[in-house]
DNA sequence: TTCCCTTTGAAGGCC
DNA sequence: GGCCTTCAAAGGGAA
């Protein structure tokens, strides 16, 4: 267990990261939490490269070394739903069932859940006390009391599929909390980030290759689900207004350039 | 109660 | 084709 020292006293690098550290890259911790990311903790989006790296091959692409089949994609526990008209709450259950099977046995090659396992991709998540970004999925248990319209519509709003990055801090976000005091989850994600950006191609292709059978099987399970189109259609009244991206990022501090953090 | 923060990747719209 | 925007997860904090 990492103890760090009270935010406003240190600068931290990822605890594990075996890569080396840009003195750039460590950053201080103010000590309330708006504003706890100074600009040179801001990764400049526009100019880090955001990308599928060249190297990374999904299964039957030329960069993916044949030997490296990926057990996700014959997974037994993918089944074709086959034509679907409606969209009912128990196909997100079934769905969510069906990636965090592919998590588990990806993590594992194939062997029953480990000691590490991510406790979201292994059962369902604690009953923490949290309020939003609970998913529609995720009221596998304790449905006793009517739901209601809201929560409703929130359950029945279909989720994008998890993309590599996503299911990588899936499986990797408990064993960065448990290691280090942090909590807040914008920490973690920044250390997660780091990682990601450190983790070896072959294992990218890993979560890039169940990325993509994660769209896959969201594709079967909802044939036409778009997110934009369920974004427009999805009611935005008695919601506050979410900033745009722009709006948001005017709110920022200014982000450093690539070429400023490499100096 | 809802949004913000923070990360990367996917996808759709627009020019 | 490139750029912009949104949203997937997460949870503490702010509004």
């Amino acid at each position: 267990m990492y103890h760090l020292p009270p935010p406003s006293q240190y600068m931290y690098p990822d605890p594990f990261s075996q890569m080396q550290w840009h003195p750039s890259s460590m950053y201080p911790v103010a000590s309330t939490f708006r504003g706890a990311y100074p600009g040179s903790l801001h990764v400049n989006t526009g100019t880090l490269p955001r990308y599928s790296p060249p190297g990374i091959g999904l299964p039957g692409s030329p960069a993916m070394p044949p030997h490296h089949h990926h057990p996700g994609i014959a997974h037994p526990a993918i089944v074709t739903p086959g034509p679907k008209q409606e969209i009912h709450p128990q196909d997100h259950h079934r769905y969510d069932a069906h990636m965090n099977s592919l998590l588990l046995h990806e993590s594992h090659g194939g062997q029953p859940a480990a000691s590490h396992q991510s406790p979201s991709s292994q059962q369902p998540p604690p009953p923490h006390h949290h309020h939003h970004h609970q998913g529609a999925v995720a009221g596998g248990g304790g449905g006793e009391r009517p739901l209601s319209k809201a929560a409703l519509k929130k359950k029945n709003h279909i989720k994008k599929p998890l993309n590599a990055f996503m299911l990588y801090m899936k499986e990797m976000r408990a064993s960065v909390v448990a290691e280090c005091t942090l909590k807040e989850s914008a920490a973690i994600n920044q250390i997660l980030g780091r990682r990601w950006h450190a983790l070896d191609n072959s294992e990218k292709a890993k979560y890039f290759a169940l990325a993509r059978r994660e769209r896959e099987l969201h594709m079967q399970l909802y044939p036409g689900w778009s997110a934009l189109r369920q974004l427009r259609f999805s009611s935005s009244s008695g919601t506050k207004k979410r900033k745009s991206a722009r709006q948001r990022l005017q709110g920022r501090r200014p982000q450093m350039s690539l070429q400023e953090r490499r100096i």
